[in-house]
DNA sequence: CACGCAATGAACGAACTAGTACATGCTAGG
DNA sequence: CCTAGCATGTACTAGTTCGTTCATTGCGTG
């Protein structure tokens, strides 16, 4: 359980060094550190509530593995459903600073949808607790996703890397003109998201092991190439 | 351990076979009829477990909405857990018993999988409980679906339908010959089930709503044409 | 027709769980 | 260096929640 770094978790709080403690402190005395008590909690949390969703997630156990106490839980973040929040909120805003690093404008449209594709099913299948997440959020009817501020949501629903592609692959006569965004976007994540979502079920069901290299590769390349095929004329 | 019938289980049990409990019987007296309350349990477990969750769900909430009391839930299903089993066994099954009722097998090929697409898109979509299910048994790392019988497991992963589709499609020379049929069900179960399983995010997010019967028929077709194209040469 | 077993009900309790009261250490500003 | 307020830890409580105990009623059958 030793997780020293794990600094900028929360927010990109500048907490640099704390010179105060006595330089040469021993683990003996208590250091106040606020930033890094939230995010260590808030990483604790996000794995205890995608591994058992909202009301199966216990705060004491939560407390436990954290390098502090239930009563900073409550210090920081009031109620469960304040901790809850703090999560989805966090995993969201991860998912997006990352994304999009991609270098896809000087590619050709329909190779660089693909490679889009490769990378959202790359990164979902590296990030299930994010999917998980989201499917617990779901059964709670995105009560929690409702409550975020309109620019929270309009930066989460940014798809402007798909629109340009499409702008593109349009322009150069290689794509349908009425392709909808939104919704290729929706056939993109749907497949993605199914890969690491129902991966459990669905390998028992058809007993085939869906975690394998192999059956990884293949999937990735077959998801792309569904993509690809329905958008071409 | 009190598994005496597994009979007539949760739907419109219309109490078939019963000649044994006076078929005269009057609402005063109590009437002993165990299939009937199993099914009752059952029906509204469902709700509640597809509503909540396994750990959110309560045990005495089910209670009170049933007709009976919560000693009978111990009695026929021992335990919460118990009777999430019978709750997901019983979900497959009904909708294995539907499913496959449609003629498909003198349209021609391409249209007969459009056919099965759209047919599989409004089955999830008038069934959100069960969709719900399955990803609450997700969460849960599919550990209860894991204990099925090989027998279930079978049944549940029966896709002769598409199978023959296939076969017939690539025989009259109209799709690839490379199809892998697990593949297929995979691309087709992922579009349909994202529907209606991420709907809250996605709309929240979005901004659409997805409910609308023009956003839901648009969006059939979109799913149906995806998988037409990505089958054809 | 009575007897054993299946089905059912009401109330109870032990364990757990979210949240809090109280006490105290730490850091910064004057 | 001294005080105010932030940060933290400990111990506790009030309210749930699963599961059970004890008692009773209906049913089929010998």
């Amino acid at each position: 359980m030793a997780k020293a770094s794990t600094k900028a978790t929360a927010q990109p709080a500048p907490k640099v060094d704390k010179p105060k403690t006595s330089a040469t402190a021993k683990p003996k005395t208590r250091t106040n550190d606020p930033d890094r008590t939230r995010a260590n909690i808030i990483e604790v949390a996000t794995h205890e509530f995608s591994e058992k969703g909202l009301s199966g997630a216990r705060i004491d156990e939560i407390a436990e593995r954290t390098q502090t106490s239930k009563r900073m839980i409550y210090y920081y973040f009031e109620s469960k459903e304040g901790l809850y929040r703090a999560v989805i909120e966090n995993s969201y805003r991860r998912i997006r600073s990352i994304e999009a690093t991609l270098d896809l404008e000087h590619k050709p449209p329909l190779e660089a949808l693909a490679q889009h594709v490769r990378f959202t099913f790359d990164y979902q299948l590296a990030n299930p607790d994010f999917i998980r997440l989201v499917m617990v959020e779901n059964i709670h009817h995105g009560a929690h996703v409702a409550q975020f501020s309109p620019e929270q949501l309009d930066s989460m629903g940014d798809i402007s890397t798909l629109h340009s592609i499409i702008k593109r692959g349009i322009a150069e006569g290689v794509m349908r003109k009425d392709i909808d965004p939104v919704d290729l976007h929706m056939s993109i994540s749907a497949l993605c998201f199914f890969n690491v979502a129902n991966r459990h079920t669905f390998s028992t069901i058809f007993k085939v092991d869906m975690a394998t290299p192999a059956a990884t590769a293949a999937r990735r390349e077959s998801v792309a190439d569904t993509i690809v095929r329905s958008v071409t004329l």
